[in-house]
DNA sequence: TATGAATGAGACTTCATTCAT
DNA sequence: AATGAATGAAGTCTCATTCAT
């Protein structure tokens, strides 16, 4: 039996061997590649093994407890660059507007950084999470929905300092990000895309939409 | 010989019987339902022969001439039912901002009236569009475009005519419409889903984005 | 139920009305074409009604008891043309070497008369006779051995009364058959092919084959 | 991952396995009973696989790139076994006439050997070559195109040097094809068939239709 | 720890055939 | 006598997953 039952895989999700991990790491790589140049539909094991310069597709079944926990994975990480790469740019800011600013921007920015990395993610949410069947389809759903659900106390956290004005705060973050998965996804195809343009654009968009009437 | 050949499905789209038409229109309405509710992936011939209470996936490939083509005419017929829904509402309005909040009213609104046609469109686009692979896809994502150029020409005319501020407006037609489906998806999943107190919401949202500074 | 069940199809060949047999001779001259153009296996009914001009291929299946039937007609009507073609022809002639010349020579001829013919047959002789598998298959092999046995028994008598020299009538018999079909075959893949001139080579052949030394 | 993925199979037909070397042989094997008794029409991965001893049709995709692919091995293996076995036969020989004839002997010898070879590969070459639909049949077609060309220039060259009378070399190497064809499709039936004794009388046949008179 | 091979469920599609009208 | 619609079996192919080595 391999090293993890998939039952363990389940129970203990940590405790493996820096070769394992490495193996993951570049699983999870090949996949996000795959994912965001041919679509959720057609990223099968083949490709990912194929693009991981793996030679069977029991290798990824090894590594990881089924095609979704793999997606779980790819999603995770994404979140984490994600985090790494925008986190201290928000916290850099100092008003509620420059946060927001620096949200967008930063997340577009982060297309220039990382171009596979939110085409993916964006891919295996619209697919996967949302329809809830299945463990994993709702633990992604319970990590979106407490991510947005964060997002959307800060606004109104904001709203009550002042710093924005009177909208409701839910309908402003679920704008937002439609609006930034939209330009991803526009980013994904379009080769001229220019991110920094875009990002600030938006920024400058949702930037009115908050701002308090002087 | 099925209801069309394959040559003559793409040579003749009309000249159908009234009982065909019937079939065609009873399995595009299952597999809108099918597809809102499981996504793209999951719509299976299988479940939608299921859905539309046929015994057999052959009826749809009888009718239809593969996959693509069933597809397409979801699409077809969610754009229909759109523009029969939301043109009246937005040509009723005399100003650009009107028909802006229009547009975005009306489209929430659809959501109220089938609530599963935009997710079930979204849901294919999202999926068959986007990667060009294939003619079906091209034709898809050609349409889309053409749609989307219209609105940033429309826009613009607007901005000229001094009712909209500056802002650029591919990335104002590509957010608003982001924040639209990401709105879509969000009420096919939650209940509660208010569509009207959302689309008054958005439409606030977009105004002030648009608005000229007084 | 129709005017024949599959059961009365096959007990009572005769008694058909003028307009059925009409009918039926015309998708005889529909599959002929789509055999010898597509192959025996992509002849489906589907492809014979359409280069019919029929709406559906329940024509088909209403007039023959089955696709065999179907293929035995088209046999039949293939060797009551050739037979037509090739009897006179033969006949004509006092000498037993005159009448091997004159029936290779029209078999030949023949292919350029009806271009269509004997390609057919021979797909559906290769693809459906031979094998023995249902009633249809035995009575196709049946009438070939036949054929091919009074053939045989025809040129022994050439060889008793001296005309020909001695050699393995039946072998020479499959060969000369053989010879015929791939060129037949030839012909039917090459439109530069001229019929007369083969046919009066392979008459040659045969002829030395076949002759008396001096 | 199949054992190669269809772009690999394309690329590299090399480089395999003992054990998958050894599964394609027995699936190859399986393939040409099979052709043979059945016919190409009816020669599906079903029954393949039943005849191999494989409990699914889906170990045949595992190893081969689709049907083609499979056709295209068994023609290749018809043929390197018949190549193994004919040409020592052949290049024994010194005289034009005596390499005609050990071409024809020892071809109707393969069929004791190999009963179910030559039927296999006829019964595919007239299935699946012949018309010009899609690559696999087109590359058939060329390859026999060639082998044929070589013969006739070998005819043509015997000509030159005064072994054989005059003659169309075209026609000939084609009559004598489509001769062997019709006696090893006979062999395919006739239990009782004695390839020696044909090979002789076919052999004797053709001797004199390509022997100088004297 | 990894892999090649196999598996088997399930997908789409084609086709001859049936049947009510 | 004909037709359009439907059927269902059978076919090829794809994939995630399993397992012995």
């Amino acid at each position: 039996m391999g090293a993890r039952s998939s039952k363990r895989k389940q129970e203990a999700p940590a405790g493996r061997t820096f070769i394992e991990e490495a193996r993951r790491a570049q699983i999870v790589a090949a996949a996000i590649e795959v994912i965001a140049e041919f679509g959720y539909a057609k990223a099968t094991f083949g490709r990912i093994a194929r693009r991981a310069g793996l030679s069977s597709t029991g290798v990824i079944s090894y590594h990881f407890a089924g095609k979704d926990d793999l997606m779980r994975e790819v999603v995770a990480e994404v979140m984490r660059v994600a985090d790494g790469y925008m986190r201290p740019r928000v916290e850099a800011e100092t008003t509620s507007s420059g946060r927001l600013r620096a949200f967008i921007e930063s997340n577009l920015a982060l297309l220039e950084e990382f171009p596979r990395h939110l085409p993916a993610m964006v891919e295996v949410l619209s697919n996967v999470a949302g329809r809830c069947q299945g463990e994993p389809a709702r633990e992604f759903a319970e990590a979106m929905e407490k991510a947005t659900a964060a997002q959307i106390e800060g606004v109104r956290h904001a709203q009550k300092a002042g710093d924005f004005r009177e909208f409701d705060a839910e309908t402003m973050v679920i704008a937002i990000r439609g609006a930034i998965d939209a330009l991803v996804v526009r980013a994904a195809r379009d080769p001229g895309f220019d991110a920094a343009v875009r990002g600030r654009e938006l920024a400058e968009i949702f930037d009115r939409a908050t701002r308090r009437t002087p």
